[in-house]
RNA sequence: GGGCGUGUAGCUCAGUUGGUUAGAGCACGUCGCUGAUAACGACGAGGUCUCAGGUUCGAAUCCUGACACGCCCA
């Protein structure tokens, strides 16, 4: 076995002999009839790839199957899927945590009419993060999937399906088609989202989702809505939209945008006379004359200046902005002169007449009670009222309301209207039609088109006195996107709201419980958008979503709310049943669930409690798909009409995420819903729950009133990670026409002519990678990785193939180059952890294989051993108080910075441990144990992160003791931290020889001495001698590191350093304040060896600065090393290590003879030789030196690489050198020789 | 136009209550290892912490303003 001979002459330890006979022995003592296979073979099958032959089950020593070295993730991921399925894991995980407390989770809803992208990856990795996690931790989480199936997407999509547009298309259709393709197109990617979930890891019970237009979730919503209208929170009232009049529709925010154009409009600067100051008037500005018939109010900033200014031709008085009155007076050639100013709240309250007299002449008297005075009365309209959105960019900082014809004007209405006592406020007024046209309430211009009339309006205005000026404006205006020579109007819509408005304070206090992450959502984007609440507009004039279930008197106008169909057949005279029954019967196929939807709920009416004869028919809305989805805490169970336990037991949710395009979304309408419905619902319980939102201690005492479902907040979710979005990164062509995923691509295309673009993921730009072929390539785990650990969830996070391909080796890899190093070694060595194994081995634990043969207690294992365990428990008490707080980046920081120290210093350093010695030297098998208990803790710490490989690894680890140990590693208990093998001592002390380690090659890179080259000694200087004697004890590890004959810790550290006194800021920052320059500068210029003698004999050092007498003993200073010029050294903060650069002869040779050594084994490997091949090697050269080594070293070499004779020959010149030495070249040939034996 | 967020190495991103030499990965350079090997390791170079003010003994960090980008809403 010369293979055997290299490596262990090269660590000069055994015969090859020995080596030999040992690996035989083993073989054929261990397993008395053998398996008929030489232990060289054995080795060779393991390192080569070859197939191990399957290992006889009755066989007593049942090794960990061979791991193949270059790892393929994908194959290895749907080999473990396909284990999971046949395993029933899932499934097992929660019947193993039955009875266990409940961690609750939400899935919000995703919309599978359109393919899952990559974004939706990173929603479910997290999802799926975080129930896995806790699982592991004890509880048990249940997790049901949903679907949110209504929606204007959905009836889009169908639209295009079917090459159709509009309401009036869809009415010509048929809704009852309509609406059964809408519900069939809901399903069209359903496969793919199951796919892309199960693939990605994602376990969830996709058997048992709730979906947003089954029975029983409508039946829970209508239940939730009954329950706001019987306490009167759901109204009918008006909403400003964008309003196509030609066409008789309302035109969502995505198709107004669509059509904005530039265009000139009419502009108007018109006088709103004071009532109050005679002879003086407001002017005001509008772009819309048409609104000026139903003016209401006028508006003015609180915070502006404005002036009273004099025309000096009329001698009338107008008040405007000061700032604008020059820019005015320039526009309509007058001459201005301001008399006074003031600010716009000196304004407020003064009435004026507006320029048209159709509603003032009736209402221009009326007055309304104040709800905070009752007893003050105050004119309703007609007013100046203060407003935010007033600016001075344009117009006159004086603003004409006409509430029916813009948000914020409406808005500002509203906001009037709640000053007076309940039916005395302002109402809406508008003097236009659904159709664009005056109605009867402006005779003059009844049954004009309005844009039509904005040219009468101006001569009617400058016929009355009121024009003061006019002009053209150019801005943008929308049209109508089928129409596009239809202007859009703003226009009040009737519509169904919900008073969330009364519950603002409520909500803000229920935000406040909830823990978001990142935190600065709460006050930030979503405690604003509370802030700013207004009433959520609720219905939908649409067909495919839930229906709104009230009923409304036919004669009286009088409406109720029912809560479920049940409820709705028992009422008096209910008719109409038929229209389903017939349908259902033409087509017995058809979903029941349809039975709830339009048309067929439409056709159900029943006898009028509110007037007898008269019958209660159903409105016709449908309702915005948000409140379904923020009804799922309750819905997805069918609560209350069924799962009242469910809904006791799941709700509220510990946890949900979703990006930060739900705040306004799925978070709002969760908590709007929850607040309204779960809240404190009378007014003492209000107060009570106010107080305990801000003191939390007294949770507790909150009463509830039996009737009402009140909660403790927060709820309906306890924390909430919000997550970044995710964008594209592509690459496009110069001229943009041509676009690639990665930069390599691009190049190979357009050469240099290529720019880097990074935006939103866009199907029709196709600049993302499918997930599919992301999972083909590197598989969900790289994936989920990236996602975890590359960056926090909330930042937005560019897809890039590049970055979760490189993220590979940082972690997947190197953790897989591990564990394959350890099954490499153990199938040489036959270590099997479970043979003889007496106890219980529980879950792999270190404490549980303290059983095991062979396994000694941890204290008296070598210190490399319970460095590795101390990081471990370190590492597993730092994932567990991160992940405890949702904190996934700072859990994988901490595995990396395992792995690192692991794979980089555990195994490494151990390398000899495994190599040598005879298999039942203690030593060995401590690290073997060592290394055993680290990979299967280090399997369940990564379980939830990377499930995949987490299980491949447990498995065949744990797969030595049977059914002893779960099957499973999401079967397992989250290891906790076992105080015990904590050594915070140890772990300073690693990091300290781990530093003088980097020292020393940094010192070596800097002398330009290879590592390579021997050298005779190095000092380390130590400013702290704490741990000096414990490095002294570990000289060997530095000396092998660094290839130095000595490592020493200097006693005259004066000869290579100076000290540098750095004062501690954070100490003396309070203490010396405003004299720390002072400090500072005494101590640079100081003498730090003499300081440091002064404090070490008298505790103390002194100074004066300004005046002030400084003392600072030990604790307040920090002292670090410089190392003084002429020296080959590297200094840390507290360490310097000085290299002794002479080189002696014989170093040199050495230094030779290792080069000799590496270009040979190169050659070697570049010729594809057996690791047990012979060689023979010619070596020409005209380097001197080069004979001297190689005959000085001539047995080290040649055992080394295996050669049975090197022939060296000086020479005069070598044209091509194989290797070039200081004194001269050298050409290698190598020839192999023999067979093996 | 408003709200929120972001701006740190060529790229992608960390940076803990303000504290001394601002970190990591990739890419790059040098070297090493060659029985974890289509890997791996070490070392290095690379920074006006977007800009301008301010607070402070001290600012990437706190405050104000500007600029750029992103998202949401108008």
């Amino acid at each position: 076995m010369p293979h055997e001979a290299s490596r262990a002459n090269r660590r000069s330890v055994e015969s090859p002999a020995r080596r030999t006979t040992l690996l035989i022995r083993r073989s054929s003592s261990d397993s008395p009839r053998g398996v008929g296979v030489s232990a060289t073979a054995t080795v060779r099958s393991l390192l080569g790839g070859d197939p191990l032959p399957p290992p006889a089950p009755a066989m007593a020593d049942v090794m960990f199957q061979p791991v193949k070295n270059s790892v393929d993730f994908p194959s290895l991921e749907n080999e473990v899927l396909a284990f999971w399925r046949e395993r029933r894991i899932y499934d097992r995980t929660l019947e193993n945590r039955e009875g266990a407390e409940d961690f609750v989770f939400f899935e919000g809803p995703p919309t599978a009419n359109g393919m899952p992208h990559p974004g939706h990856c990173l929603t479910r990795a997290i999802k799926d993060l975080f129930p896995r996690y806790r699982t592991m931790r004890g509880y048990r989480c249940l997790r049901k999937a949903g679907w949110d199936t209504h929606g204007l997407p959905v009836e889009v999509e169908v639209c295009k399906e079917l090459g159709i547009h509009s309401k009036e298309e869809i009415e010509a259709y048929g809704v009852e088609p309509f609406i059964r393709k809408c519900q069939a197109s809901v399903w069209r990617y359903m496969q793919e989202w199951e796919r892309l979930t199960e693939r990605l890891g994602f376990w969830i019970h996709l058997d048992q989702a709730y979906v947003t237009y089954h029975r029983s979730f409508v039946e829970s919503v209508w239940w939730s809505l009954k329950n706001l209208f019987d306490r009167g929170l759901l109204y009918r009232g008006h909403k400003i939209v964008w309003w196509w009049a030609q066409g008789g529709t309302a035109l969502s925010s995505g198709e107004v945008g669509q059509g904005y154009r530039e265009v000139a409009d009419p502009s108007v600067y018109v006088r709103f006379p004071i009532v109050e100051r005679p002879g003086t008037s407001l002017l005001v500005w509008t772009t819309t004359p048409w609104t000026l018939p139903s003016n209401q109010f006028a508006a003015v900033h609180p915070e502006l200046e404005y002036a009273t200014a004099v025309d000096a031709e009329t001698g009338e008085k107008l008040i405007l902005a000061a700032a604008l009155v020059e820019t005015v007076a320039a526009k309509a050639k007058r001459t201005l002169t301001v008399e006074s100013t003031c600010r716009g709240a000196d304004l407020i309250g003064l009435r004026y007449v507006p320029p048209f007299p159709f509603y003032y002449d009736r209402l221009g008297s009326k007055v309304g009670h104040l709800r905070r005075e009752p007893s003050t009365a105050e004119p309703i309209a007609w007013r100046i009222t203060a407003a935010d959105f007033v600016t001075i960019d344009s117009g006159t900082g004086a603003v004409h309301e006409a509430p029916a014809f813009g948000e914020v004007d409406f808005e500002l209405l509203q906001r009037e209207r709640e000053r007076f006592v309940d039916g005395e406020g302002p109402e809406l007024i508008c003097a236009v039609g659904p159709d664009g046209r005056f109605t009867d309430e402006a005779p003059p211009y009844r049954g004009e088109w309005v844009k039509g009339a904005d040219r009468t309006i101006i001569r009617d205005l400058k016929e009355s006195g009121r024009l003061f000026f006019q002009e053209q404006y150019l801005h943008e205006y929308p049209f109508c996107w089928r129409s596009d020579q239809d202007p859009l109007i703003q226009y009040p819509r009737e519509s169904w709201f919900v008073r969330t408005t009364r519950f603002k304070d409520r909500m803000l206090a229920n935000n406040r419980a909830i823990r978001w992450l990142p935190d600065h959502i709460q006050t930030g984007r979503f405690g604003n958008f509370l802030e700013s609440n207004v009433d959520w507009a609720l219905s939908r004039e649409r067909y495919w979503g839930t229906p709104l279930p009230i009923w409304v008197c036919d004669a009286t106008g009088k409406a109720e709310a029912i809560a479920s169909y049940a409820e709705l057949a028992a009422k008096p005279g209910a008719a109409g049943f038929e229209v389903w029954e017939q349908a259902k019967s033409a087509d017995p196929a058809m979903p029941d669930d349809l039975q709830v939807h339009k048309p067929y709920i439409d056709a159900i009416t029943y006898d009028s409690p509110f007037a007898s004869g008269a019958r209660m028919r159903r409105v016709p809305e449908v309702i915005d798909c948000w409140y379904d989805s923020g009804a799922m805490p309750f819905a997805q169970w069918g609560y209350p009409h069924a799962g009242r336990d469910r809904f006791e037991s799941q709700f509220p949710a510990d946890f949900i995420s979703e990006a930060i395009d739900q705040t306004r979304g799925w978070f709002y309408s969760q908590l709007a819903i929850s607040t309204m419905l779960f809240g404190p619902q009378d007014a003492e319980a209000v107060e009570a729950a106010d107080r305990a939102a801000s003191d939390t201690a007294s949770a507790q005492s909150v009463s509830c009133d039996e009737r009402s479902e009140h909660r403790d907040w927060p709820h309906p979710f306890r924390n909430c990670i919000v997550l970044g979005l995710m964008l594209a990164e592509w690459w496009e062509s110069t001229d943009g026409k041509r676009r690639f995923l990665t930069e390599d691509e691009a190049r190979a295309e357009c050469g240099e002519k290529i720019v880097k673009k990074v935006g939103k993921m866009s199907k029709q730009l196709r600049n993302y990678r499918s997930p599919n072929e992301i999972f083909d390539t590197y598989g969900a785990d790289a994936l989920r990785w990236y996602f975890f650990a590359q960056q926090p969830p909330w930042n937005s996070i560019i897809y890039s193939d590049r970055a979760i391909k490189e993220s590979i080796p940082e972690f997947l890899l190197r953790l897989w180059n591990v564990y394959s190093f350890f099954v490499i070694y153990a199938g040489i060595d036959r270590f099997d952890p479970a043979a003889g194994f007496s106890g219980d081995p529980g879950q792999l634990d270190p404490r549980s294989l303290a059983g095991g043969r062979g396994c000694r207690p941890i204290a008296e294992r070598q210190e490399l051993d319970r460095w590795i365990l101390a990081e471990l428990q370190r590492t597993v008490a730092d994932v567990v108080a991160r992940m405890d707080a949702y904190d996934n980046y700072g859990a994988c920081q901490a595995i990396t910075s395992l792995i690192d120290g692991l794979s980089n210093w555990y195994v490494r350093r151990s390398r000899d441990r495994f190599w040598s010695g005879a298999v039942d030297d203690p030593d060995k098998l401590d690290a073997y144990w060592t290394l055993y208990e680290v990979l299967t803790t280090v399997a369940k710490l990564v379980a939830p992160f990377v499930p995949f490989v987490a299980e491949s690894i447990w498995r065949n680890l744990a797969s030595v003791f049977g059914d002893r140990v779960p099957e499973s590693v999401h079967l397992c208990d989250y290891p906790t931290a076992d105080e015990s093998l904590a050594d915070p001592v140890l772990a300073q002390r690693m990091a300290l020889l781990r530093e003088i380690a980097s020292l020393g090659r940094s010192a070596r890179m800097e002398a330009k001495l290879k590592v390579r080259q021997p050298l005779s000694r190095v000092e380390v200087v130590l400013a702290d001698a704490t741990h000096r004697d414990w490095l002294i004890e570990h000289h060997d590890i530095l000396e092998t590191e660094l290839n130095v004959r000595v490592v020493s810790y200097t006693d005259q550290p004066d000869r290579y350093i100076t000290y540098k006194i750095l004062p501690d800021l954070k100490r003396l920052g309070p203490r010396v304040g405003k004299l720390m320059p002072g400090v500072k500068k005494w101590l640079t210029e100081a003498d730090g060896g003499r300081l440091l003698a002064e404090l070490s004999s008298t505790g103390k050092v002194t100074t004066v600065i300004d005046g002030s007498t400084i003392e600072l003993n030990g604790e307040d200073i920090q002292v670090r090393l410089q190392a003084k010029e002429g020296w080959a050294a590297a200094q840390g903060r507290a360490t310097v290590v000085i290299l002794s650069t002479e080189l002696t002869e014989e170093l040199i040779l050495e230094g030779i003879a290792r080069d000799l050594i590496r270009v040979i084994a190169n050659r070697r490997k570049e010729m594809n030789l057996e690791f047990v091949q012979r060689i023979e090697v010619n070596i020409d050269t005209t380097d001197s030196r080069l004979l001297a080594a190689a005959s000085k070293f001539f047995s080290q070499i040649k055992s080394e690489v295996l050669a049975i004779a090197i022939h060296v020959h000086p020479v005069q010149s070598i044209a091509v050198p194989d290797f070039e030495t200081d004194n001269g070249a050298i050409s290698i040939q190598v020839r192999p020789v023999g067979e093996i034996k």
